[in-house]
RNA sequence: CUGGGUGUGGCGCAGUUUGGUAGCGCGCUACCUUGGGGUGGUAGAGGCCGCUGGUUCAAGUCCAGUCACUCAGACCA
């Protein structure tokens, strides 16, 4: 394929991944650092990213009869801690609140690091009967953890998101609810970021903390590392218990009832750079692009060039993200740009084109260009922003494809992922946590999740050879 | 948390070994130039060298501490 790099800027993906990440982010105006470690600033670019995101899920939100609340930012340590299980998952990470003066709280307060605890609280005080439930809650808010590397989008201490919580009267409901929105998670990534997920189970050791279940859907990024792209959880009724949440059903009883909660985070955005990027920038699926097509003027000074421009994105812009390009740069200078940022489409207009009546029309994912007639340029750019979308998608399937290996022993593990390089590993499993522990300590890589669809190739466990279990994907994690 | 790297105009870097007037490229401002992949030119503006303390007649340079970014691990959305 060897693509001419066309902006020095960007360190080649293939030398260091890492740093054509931050490369990235940083020249394609998505984040600029602050003075706090791990807390950076999503500059307008990058935010109107998570705003499509958002405009998209919030809409499947709604469709499916969830409504949005705000809980507030502040946990007393005497609820964080009513969950066992849930307080030492998080304990490790929670910032702690000091006063500025001479208050000192009894009971001390912590930033959410999610917030099961405060809907827990609330669903005590509103639900009494069952003609309460369910609630089906969703919030967009920021959440802070105290991670010790910081890496922007994938890990930063703050960062935004949408936690939904759920409460139900029975626990088919609430299974039921938790697979709903794993698929809505699956629909978003794949329809609308053009990231193929696997869809699948968390092992025990891999679950939430204080989940009965916990079900993500796992995306493959362009390095073979897998990036987790969203949670689902089945919390029984143990939170209900913990939080002495009860309702009365039509028997007079008093009962738990039982809770989901789900998520995804602004990681998303991470997840399409490393997915969708190569050594030119960004690129984004059309869908979420704050920019789905850039009109670039040839000669913009020769009399007509921009008035023709400027008619034309009108004209696009009752049904597409435009944006015309009449700063005095340079039209290369423009092109680098644009792709840099990772534009869907680009538009060249100059004095021939214009006078023949037509213009140039390029994808950004694969160059390819297209001289398009004008009157013919609003349907030709709706077929192209398809395509851009529909290669996207399809190049990150052929790449997990290509990194997929199958394996019956740990020896095949790591023949395999020495051979072809960081990918998914197929291989099946007795469902002990020691041979989990030990495939990670001989080979690697870590448990993903257990796919929902997908078929058993071997009947033994590929550690211990004992009956296997379950099939399980495989890989190393962001 | 462990181990490496880096911090000098907005950005990328040189200068630190051997202490002695802060430099380069890009960008920025003004004017001119510019037809299809970061145009070319002329003239300008901009920095107490991450921070704190120490050694010295003198510190970007030496010493100690501290903070941040970054890479590789372990952990995590």
């Amino acid at each position: 394929m060897a693509e001419k790099k066309m902006v020095e800027d960007i360190t080649s993906m293939d030398e260091d991944f890492a740093k054509w990440y931050t490369d990235i982010v940083k020249k394609a105006e998505l984040i600029e650092y602050t003075s706090v470690k791990g807390c950076m600033v999503i500059r307008p670019y990058g935010y109107a990213i998570w705003e499509n995101i958002q405009k998209i899920l919030d809409g499947m939100f709604k469709a499916t009869g969830h409504e949005n609340v705000c809980m507030p930012m502040f946990i007393p340590e005497s609820l964080l801690q009513k969950e066992k299980d849930h307080v030492e998952g998080f304990a490790p990470e929670v910032a702690w609140v000091t006063m500025g003066g001479s208050e000192v709280l009894e009971d001390r307060l912590c930033v959410r690091p999610t917030s099961e605890t405060l809907f827990c609280e609330h669903y005590a005080n509103i639900i009494h009967s069952y003609r309460d439930l369910p609630k089906l809650y969703n919030q967009w808010v920021s959440v802070v953890r105290w991670e010790k590397t910081t890496r922007p989008f994938l890990r930063s201490r703050e960062f935004l998101w949408q936690e939904g919580h759920t409460i139900h009267a029975t626990a088919e409901e609430a299974i039921e609810e938790t697979e709903r929105m794993l698929n809505v998670y699956a629909d978003l990534c794949e329809n609308y970021l053009a990231i193929p997920v696997i869809k699948g189970k968390k092992t025990e050791s891999d679950k939430f903390a204080g989940a009965v279940s916990t079900y993500a859907i796992e995306a493959l990024m362009h390095d073979g590392k897998a990036l987790q792209a969203g949670t689902s959880h089945f919390f029984g009724d143990g939170f209900a218990k913990a939080f002495d949440i009860t309702y009365t059903n039509k028997e007079n009883k008093k009962i738990n009832p039982f809770q989901t909660s789900w998520g995804v985070t602004t990681r998303l955005i991470g997840a399409i750079i490393m997915t969708h990027g190569d050594n030119n920038g960004l690129v984004l699926p059309p869908a979420v692009a704050p920019v789905q097509a850039v009109i670039i003027p040839i000669a913009q000074h020769k009399e007509g060039v921009l008035e023709k421009c400027a008619e034309i994105k009108e004209k696009l812009s009752s049904k597409y993200r435009i944006k015309l390009d009449d700063s005095d740069n340079s039209a290369g200078w423009k092109f680098s740009e644009y792709e840099m940022k990772g534009v869907p489409v680009r538009i060249e207009m100059g004095p021939r084109d214009i006078e023949a009546g037509q213009c140039v029309i390029v994808t950004r994912h694969n160059g390819e260009r297209t001289v398009v007639a004008l009157d013919e340029l609003e349907v030709v750019l709706e077929q192209k922003l398809k395509e851009v979308h529909d290669g996207l998608y399809n190049k990150a399937l052929e790449n997990r494809e290509k990194r997929t290996y199958s394996c019956t022993t740990t020896d095949e593990i790591i023949e395999a992922l020495k051979e072809n390089g960081d990918g998914f590993v197929k291989a099946m499993w007795c469902g002990d946590e020691e041979c989990e522990d030990a495939v990670k300590e001989k080979t690697g890589v870590c448990s993903r999740c257990i796919p929902l669809e997908g078929e058993a190739f071997s009947d033994v466990c590929v550690c211990c050879g004992k009956p296997a279990k379950h099939l399980v994907y495989w890989g190393k994690a962001y």
